[in-house]
Parts: structure tokens; sequence; C-alpha cells
DNA sequence: TTCGCTGCAAACGGTTTGCACCGCG
DNA sequence: CGCGGTGCAAACCGTTTGCAGCGAA
């Protein structure tokens, strides 16, 4: 199943009485070409030549992390970025290599399954996770450090 | 097996030719005392009565981050909050609830295993990992909304 | 005695806010 | 036409930085 595209995302704002403007379909398009989260300024940058004003960058920004198009996540020691979910994007985790700084995104459905079975044993119900394995990517483990 | 305490943390700062300081201490009992992540603001508020200066306060923070004895997570939709790590605190992930907002300390190894088994398949080799299963918990499934 | 650590105070820059205008529905 | 969305500019405040003095080793 391919992700929902521009269309979707339309009809999704007018679904929840949001308004479909430029600014936030520019958002939008942004995201969905980018292949890793993106912090409010990476987007500042992306957006730029459209002349999006900041202000108005963060205000779309907290409005689709409330209607939970994108969410949030660590970047590095101290910086937030922001990812689409589903159904804009496909759901998955990121393995980060220590040495090279690398993200992987990981798709696997057994820890879909674990965290299911982890979950249901303590009666929560599970809208969504988000995972982070730091390490040594193959490459790196090969080489030497520094 | 418990975790490290004070002792341990001064004999790693030594070991790491990191200073032994009052201020040091004061921070790392803080974090050990506190049953959740802290932010840098949080902190401030916890130790401030020892009159401990924010830049200084920031420098603790960063130094801890970099000898890996704390590390970052996010808290809300924009703050990033620290908590210890082993050997200075067990290793556990967080089930969040979206309605009450409390947040479970789950300690489970099935994960690890599963987490194991995935990233051994591809040659990457594990340091650590961070989860955040976002969800409604027994409680809040009972009560209705708002 | 040395050099890492700290306090102070100023600078910085990302983020928020108030307000008037614009334009989607 | 109404109200949500936007741009602008100023205010805010968490965080960083330079520097001089202190104190852990």
């Amino acid at each position: 199943m391919p992700t929902a595209g521009e269309k979707e995302f339309a009809q999704f704002l007018r679904d929840h009485r949001a308004r479909v403007t430029p600014n936030r379909l520019t958002v939008f398009r942004a995201m969905q070409q980018s292949a890793r989260p993106l912090t409010v300024p990476d987007l500042a940058a992306q957006v730029e030549d459209s002349g999006l004003n900041p202000a108005t960058l963060y205000r779309i920004i907290e409005t689709l992390t409330e209607l939970e198009v994108v969410h949030p996540v660590l970047q590095d020691h101290q910086n937030v970025a922001y990812e689409l979910l589903e159904p804009f994007a496909r759901h998955h985790d990121h393995l980060v290599c220590r040495q090279c700084g690398r993200t992987v995104d990981l798709y696997d459905c057994r820890l879909e399954e674990t965290l299911k079975s982890i979950s249901d044993d303590r009666g929560f119900k599970i809208d969504f996770h988000q995972m982070e394995v730091h390490g040594l990517c193959p490459d790196c483990q090969a080489t030497p450090r520094r």
C-alpha cells in the first residue's frame, strides 16, 4: 500500500475543519520529499523561496502535530525534528550509527508484534511508538575508529 | 543488581579525568531521586536552593551527556529531558498515555531480545536504544474522554 | 601549582505573541 | 461574508559565550 499524497492530505485537512492553504501544502510537500526528519529551521531553509514566514511555519507545525499528521523525534542532543506519520508515511524506526552518524530506516514487523504482546499484558492500547537504536553500522565495524 | 550510586559516579568522573565537584554531585543526586526524565529548567528548579548557576547547569548536562552518564529523551512536543543511563539507572522504555499524560516505565527483556535479533540480521551492533510507546492506559480506557 | 570548573553578565537566536489584513470555504 | 490563516515586528526567554576567580587533584 502506497502512502497517502497531497490530495489525501487536503481532504484530511477539510475533514478536520482546517483550511487547505498554499503554505500548508508547501510544508507537506517538503516533508514528503525529505528522506529524513526535518527541524523547523531545516524546513525554513527548504521552503525559503516560497517566502513563508517563520511564525507561520511554527504555527503550521503546531497544527500538523495536533492533527497527528507529523510528530516530533529527537535529532541531536537538543534538537527536535519532525516527520510524517501514517498514513502519509510508512511507519518505521531508526538505526543511528554513532560513528558515521548515518540514520537507517528500519521496517520490521517483529518489533510491532513484540510490542503488541507486551502492551496487551498491561492492558495498554497502543496508538503508535517510536524507537531509536544507537550503535555501530556494519561499515563502521569494519573501519577502525578515526 | 542495584544501580551504581554516588560513590561510583565520583569514581567514574575521576576515571574520565573529570573533577568531582559539589555541583556535579548535586545534579547527579537530583536525577537519581527523580522518577522521570528532567528538563534543564526542571533541574534548575530542583536544585534551586543550592544556588547553582544556569550556565553551569547547562555545562554539567553537556558534560554528562558526552560521558554518557545521561542522555536526552523527548518529553513534550518540543522539549528535551534528560535521564540517567546504565549503570546509574536500569534501562527501560516508556509508555505514555495520550489522555492522562502519565508516563509508565517499561522494563521488559522481550523487547531487547527482538531488537537483538533484528540488528543481528543487519550486522548492526547495538549500543543502546530508546523507545516511547504512545497510547491509552488501562485507567483512561475505562474513563470516557474529557 | 595547575588547569578544569564556576559565577556573572551580556549577547544570541530560536520561538512566541499581538494585531491588522487576507483569502478559503 | 465570517472566521481561520498569515505576515510583520516586537517581545520573550532558554541557552551560549567570554572572562576572571576559585578550588579539586
